[in-house]
DNA sequence: CTGTTAGCGCGTTCAG
DNA sequence: CTGAACGCGCTAACAG
């Protein structure tokens, strides 16, 4: 067996004996290098052509220690969100000539570590990564290796870069816009029961502000609670609520799933939307647009999220070594048929 | 700058150095070797924690020729197929010990001739490719190199090995739950203007044979056309039906956008579903369950797909080098509120 | 049970 | 403008 031989078997040095020359001239015309007289390179090209040769890409990382892959690190690639933001961050990678492995980590605290730990074999030249179960605090920690950037919310400033959405912002102006539209009683769906990522927390957070702010009062009752992240968990919050009498004319939600377990429960309750209840997702994933009715969805950048993780990374691959830094992308209020 | 040492800098040649013995000692212990005394082993492992040893993986695939990697190459990663379709190819090669490549090709025939040559260059050690724009003939007339296993549709017996469900089974099961159901004037949403591959037709095919086998006649009008696959393109498909008086009872969907679609368009025309009309979805993904109502659905077993493409792919991987195979999952066809 | 050594294929000095 | 030689870090024969 020829190990260590791309498919093709043909190497360089296949190349340099067919057009009889070395090695170094077959790679200069390879890395299309100015000073080959014309002759010389139509002889070497001819011979590529001949034997169908094609650099071998793992030599050249051993050789260059760069691997032209980046590593994408996020929770499940299923979900609507990271799916889209799977597809975002591949198409910049494209951009600039990088190559997306992509991990799940499945919500499990070792899989995340992992991902660290990954940075260190020199497997890829960075890391885009979305934490979920591991404190920003372990991450800073850990001996600083290969680029990583940070994706959703840090915990606390840390020192390394990360860009999210200004959530509580976000929050109050998903709020606003509903108070707006005449909402008074505008429920928050859901709290979960043992999530420990901050994002839920600066939502809530920003509805409150919200809320305030117009001059509503805060129930507590209107906060729902939900024991898992599921679809079934979120119809099941809203259900309840209802049956325990709460009453709502809006719902706000941490997401578009929740929001479309927010239609399922008030379709089962018998309740209208937008008329009885107006509901507002968020991430608007391309269920928003599905869905009938059509989900009004708090928008997040994901282009610019994309973009902006990319840059930071880059620049962290060209050297640079300075401290965290921490990017805020731009989101919007997508009304549709909802609200 | 030390090129080529991974984030950690350090070899195992210092790992050697510090413990005092020799570079295979140390390979033994990483790798587990059986064979290696107790005292000898902690002396290393605690060399190799004090240094933080991490090894190079790319030194190591040079070395071995197997680089730990396959490639997934689908259109697009965040349609709800596909996204699905990797996150059950991401667990399978996570117990195969595999990490997986995200190769988006964006339906672009360029991107898909790259992903083949890919395959020449060392970077994985197998591909599981989902084409969409490329002629399996295409495919068969390259240069076999690393192992391939192709999805979906192979428009006719190639030489290389693929997975799929039989799409005209798969049809002809669903529309005779909808017979079974009372429904007579089943329509076909939808042929797509431009596509070029062959699932549309099987389906149809099935279709046509289910509904003939029952003694139903065909109606051409039935068989509804689309300008493109997006969501939009199916609205205005099964809108412009209604609005040509086509009648119909029951919707069989090319996949579950367009059933979601259909959900629209049957909703702005004011028809009641399922009691007016039935809505089949195909792919059963999770916006099927999401979706009020809840989607009935076409379900390819994925997680049978992935499996089977996986120990395929592993075979080819482990040498086997016969002719192309050929492997059909099942299928199965789950009932919600649509129908 | 452990040490030595020759590659894996390519990039890149440094001479010519 | 071209060629020879060494190194990237690791693996696996082959000795010992």
């Amino acid at each position: 067996m020829t190990l260590g031989r791309s498919a093709g078997g043909v190497r360089l040095q296949d190349v340099a004996d067919l057009a009889g020359v070395s090695m170094k001239t077959v790679s200069n015309v390879v890395h299309d290098y100015e000073h080959v007289s014309e002759a010389m390179r139509d002889k070497v090209q001819a011979a590529i052509d001949a034997l169908g040769y094609r650099p071998n890409l793992t030599a050249r990382r051993l050789a260059t220690g760069k691997t032209g892959m980046i590593a994408l690190a996020i929770p499940e690639i299923d979900q609507f969100y990271f799916a889209e933001l799977g597809r975002h961050i591949g198409e910049e990678a494209a951009r600039y000539g990088y190559r997306i492995l992509v991990e799940q980590t499945l919500n499990d605290v070792e899989a995340e570590r992992a991902v660290i730990r990954d940075r260190d074999e020199g497997l890829v030249d960075g890391v885009i990564f979305q934490p979920a179960r591991i404190d920003t605090l372990e991450i800073a920690r850990l001996r600083p290796g290969t680029p990583l950037v940070l994706l959703g919310e840090a915990a606390r400033p840390v020192n390394t870069d990360h860009v999210m959405i200004d959530n509580t912002r976000a929050a109050r102006d998903g709020v606003e816009m509903l108070l707006g539209r005449g909402r008074r009683r505008i429920a928050f769906l859901a709290t979960v029961h043992g999530d420990i990522t901050e994002s839920t927390h600066l939502r809530l957070l920003g509805y409150q502000e919200a809320l305030l702010a117009a001059g509503v009062g805060l129930d507590a009752h209107l906060v729902l609670q939900s024991e898992g992240f599921g679809f079934e968990d979120g119809v099941r919050a809203i259900s309840s609520a209802i049956a325990a009498g709460v009453e709502f004319d809006a719902v706000l939600c941490r997401d578009d799933l929740f929001a479309m377990a927010a239609l399922r429960g008030l379709e089962i309750a018998g309740r209208r939307v937008p008329e009885d209840v107006a509901v507002l997702g968020w991430d608007d994933t391309a269920v928003a647009r599905y869905s009938t009715p059509a989900l009004s969805s708090v928008s997040p950048d994901k282009q610019a999220l994309a973009s902006a993780a990319f840059a930071l990374l880059e620049d962290r691959m060209q050297g640079y070594d300075g401290s965290g830094r921490h990017e805020i992308v731009a989101h919007s209020i997508i009304e549709r048929a909802t609200t």
